[in-house]
DNA sequence: CAACTCATTGAGTACTTACTCATTAAACAC
DNA sequence: GTGTTTAATGAGTAAGTACTCAATGAGTTG
């Protein structure tokens, strides 16, 4: 049996994905990989033993992240079309995650084509389940007849740009937290008719 | 007389500054600095004559562009409150800027403090105008009576999520242009009564 | 126990970057 | 015309990065 070197090394992987994310969380996608070796007390060559490149990290990561989430998101479905309370489970789901999360929606435009696309894979999880509920509450005339997809543009971006302005807003503290409510609270009364 | 050394100085100058806001338009502001000497036409350490570091520079092209933004925006006082034209002008401005209010609105975390305060203070500008009309018109019940900074915020949001994911919504063409009246006509349509 | 496998190591390499500074030549003062 | 000032040059420096690879030693096998 060869047991115990294999899981040494599967470990090692952990180590250092665990590491990574906690560091990229952090100090964002461009921080050296000796810091991610340094926060695993791993060797900074051992990293290159798991991943042959950094991207390769970072698309390893991101997969996990998405799996992560999206698995957390189909839950969504248990709440049909309750607008509200689709709204509050897609700001918990973020505020778990939500130093990755900020991390990605400052850097994803600077990350290669296959991990941005998967960040937008995430974000179409979300608007599936939010679409098809803005579309019935349209059709029932307690939303207003606007473009379901430009609805929920308007949804993200006020998100987004509150992460995104974070330390402006809520320094120190989760944006998502404290703004919560009153996210919730403005786009409801915005799109209702 | 000593004026063809300092005109020329100043032309090289002006050429460095040139050179830099469109590679940094192009690239983004990790653009390296042989990258403007090139476009310059300016050797590399011509740059460091005039600017002693690159964040210079960049303070330099931020505290422009300030300048030319703001003026233009000045005008907004003769819209008074008419919001539609006022979202209009707001648009316009910035499909004059787009490439590098697009920079700015991707890479403005990084940029260090002072260029990051530069950047918000001309949202702020715009704020003014904006968050003046819309208190007007709550007080007048036509908008809703959500808080007004939120409104804006979320105007303000809209437009820099159609930025970012600009090659997504509109590839190899100007997002604003595309959606200027699309935006337009559903933040209105969201915030009236 | 001896031979071998392989995860781990960390000093070393190759590359990119901002920034320097001795040198040059054009503009200037007299 | 001569000497001085100074804008401009570009090869060179220092610092930081991802990635390599020969050496090590614990784990495994017979």
């Amino acid at each position: 049996m060869t047991e115990k070197r294999q899981l040494q090394k599967a470990q090692t992987r952990e180590r250092i994905i665990a590491a990574a994310l906690k560091v990229y969380s952090e100090q964002g996608f461009s921080a050296p990989t000796a810091a991610i070796a340094d926060e695993a007390n791993v060797s900074h060559g051992s990293i290159f033993v798991h991943f042959p490149t950094v991207e390769s990290l970072w698309l390893c990561l991101l997969e996990n992240f998405s799996q992560d989430i999206n698995a957390e998101f189909n839950s969504l479905s248990e709440y049909g079309n309750d607008i509200e309370r689709l709204l509050e489970r897609h700001i918990d789901v973020l505020i778990k995650h939500e130093d990755f999360y900020k991390r990605l929606v400052k850097e994803a435009v600077y990350l290669p084509e296959e991990e941005k696309n998967t960040f937008i894979a995430i974000q179409s999880m979300v608007s599936i389940h939010l679409l098809q509920a803005l579309e019935r509450e349209i059709s029932r005339k307690v939303v207003k007849n606007v473009p379901p997809h430009m609805l929920f543009n308007t949804w993200l971006g006020l998100i987004h740009y509150y992460l995104l302005n974070g330390d402006l807003f809520a320094p120190q503290d989760s944006v998502l937290k404290r703004y919560k409510s009153a996210l919730i609270e403005c786009f409801l009364s915005l799109i209702k008719q």
